[in-house]
RNA sequence: GGAGAAAUGGCAGAGUGGUCUAUUGCGGCAGUCUUGAAAACUGUUGAGGGUCAAACCUCCGGGGGUUCGAAUCCCUCUUUCUCCGCCA
């Protein structure tokens, strides 16, 4: 959530930069903010003095009482009363602007940062980086579904019996896949200076809120009603509301959270090629690497969170290319934002396999994390995450990619974690 | 799941209707003393709104109520603790 305070000050810019990422009616909803802000002080300043004349009343009434004039302190009671039918029509008038603030600020979406570039689908995302080369497959080399059945990794039919579709059920050596994955992406932040945890995979409503999932993308969540409790999306939600409510000290910063969860998205509505196979799952498994920065810091802390997943696929021997979208591209609540692709060999496309973002302070104005600067002002903090990285198209690249007559070989940094080097 | 107790500023902990504009201690910060540090002493020390700055307003777990006036009384929700039951 923009704060208030910036969109009164700076309202042009912000409507420069809302327009970048093609934010309809903005000049509307903007404009509507201001003048209900405006109103909002009015109010306000009214219902203060009328406060503060009732509470100064208050205090006479009671050094009255106290003194044994009776019947002086009667008389002020009576003025009292207006006083009292006033504050409650104030308070309510106040409350309703302040919802309908809010019930419109939530619709704004994050300012894009300078360096985002102009555009508005897919196709204008810009290349930043491309790394490695597609294989060259043998004849009659397939599709990782395909794969996944021949080798008996995967049963996808037994996970629609258990659950329904995109559930996928590991088995043998694709579970002990799944499992050195995760090991390795886990030793790999740690070495890198992040700190492990393991947060609760449900989550609250309010933490819900304030990574900016609600009140927009219920929709995209499962819910438990009995509860009131929502499956992660993604380990973003958990591990960024650590710091909710929270006020850090300056050298506290940079916060480096890592974490593994499975992830939980309903995604309905679409079928096909596109999301066959691991290509698109209700349920998947993810390493998230979360930093709390100072807003100083944190544009060169998002260029080393990329870099350290482009570390990792280098490592993983995949061919890669890392984009910086464009403001149409970038989702509700990034500043910036780069999108790591792995090659998918066998069919012929990029896969999006980790998301970076810099969030700057649209989620930490939510969460109110804080910290108090050199001069002892309060600021917000910035946020920042990425994938590093989503197994389930990790593994769908990794299977097309290295499959040979003999079978499918394991990258040489992943056999400590596997145990065995082929499958076949 | 049943019974009881509790929730106050970074922490501890007073406060049961009217200077609470929240006592005090610890911790933090600044100063004095010191070559420096410790100790001691002195001062200072929550958040949000509002203002050029102030004044002023709100916040004692959340929400609602009683009252001229609520940390304090009432209702309700949440959380924590103790005991019992169940259980990986």
């Amino acid at each position: 959530m923009l704060q208030l305070n910036y969109i009164r000050e700076n309202k042009d810019e912000v409507l420069k930069r809302l327009s970048i990422k093609h934010f309809k009616d903005g000049e509307s909803v903007i404009t509507k903010i201001i003048e209900l802000d405006n109103h909002r002080r009015n109010s306000q300043k009214e219902g203060d003095n009328n406060k503060a004349e009732a509470n100064a009343l208050a205090k006479q009434i009671g050094e009255l009482m106290k003194s044994g004039k009776k019947e002086e302190a009667e008389k002020l009671k009576l003025v009292t009363v207006e006083l009292k039918q006033k504050e409650k029509q104030f308070d309510e008038k106040l409350k309703n602007i302040e919802t309908e603030i809010h019930q419109l600020l939530v619709q704004v979406p994050n300012l894009p940062s300078e360096k985002v570039p102009a555009g508005k689908t897919p196709e204008d995302n810009e290349v930043v980086l491309k790394n490695g080369n597609k294989p060259n497959l043998a004849t009659g080399s397939v599709p990782h579904w395909d794969l996944t059945t021949k080798y008996n990794l995967i049963d996808f039919e037994l996970g629609v019996k258990i659950a329904g579709p995109g559930f996928p059920v590991y088995k043998g050596k694709g579970a002990r896949l799944q499992r050195a994955l995760i090991n390795y992406f886990l030793d790999k932040a740690i070495a890198a200076g992040y700190n492990e945890v393991q947060p609760p995979i449900l989550v609250n409503e309010s933490s819900a809120y304030a990574t900016g999932q609600l009140p927009d993308k219920e929709g995209q969540m499962y819910h438990t009603p009995v509860d009131d409790l929502y499956l992660i999306p993604t380990a973003e939600v958990p591990i960024t509301n650590i710091y909710r409510d929270v006020i850090l000290k300056e050298n506290d910063l940079p916060i480096k959270n890592c974490g593994y969860t499975p992830c939980f998205r309903r995604e309905a509505g679409s079928y096909g090629k596109d999301v066959r196979g691991l290509n698109r799952l209700h349920q998947f498994d993810k390493i998230e690497i979360v930093q709390i920065a100072h807003p100083e810091k944190s544009y060169e802390i998002l260029e080393q969170m990329k870099d350290y997943v482009v570390g990792i696929l280098k490592e993983l021997e995949l061919p890669f290319r890392v984009l910086k979208l464009c403001g149409g591209d970038l989702s509700f609540a990034s500043a910036l934002t780069y999108d790591l692709e792995v090659w998918s060999a066998a069919q012929q496309r990029w896969l999006e396999v980790s998301s970076v973002s810099n969030f700057e302070t649209f989620q930490t104005n939510r969460l109110k994390c804080r910290f108090k600067d050199t001069d002892g002002k309060m600021q917000l903090a910035h946020s920042l995450n990425g994938s590093a990285l989503a197994l389930p198209r990790i593994v769908a690249s990794l299977l097309e990619n290295n499959q040979t007559p003999e079978g499918i070989k394991i990258p040489k940094v992943l056999i400590p974690y596997t145990g065995f080097e082929i499958i076949n």
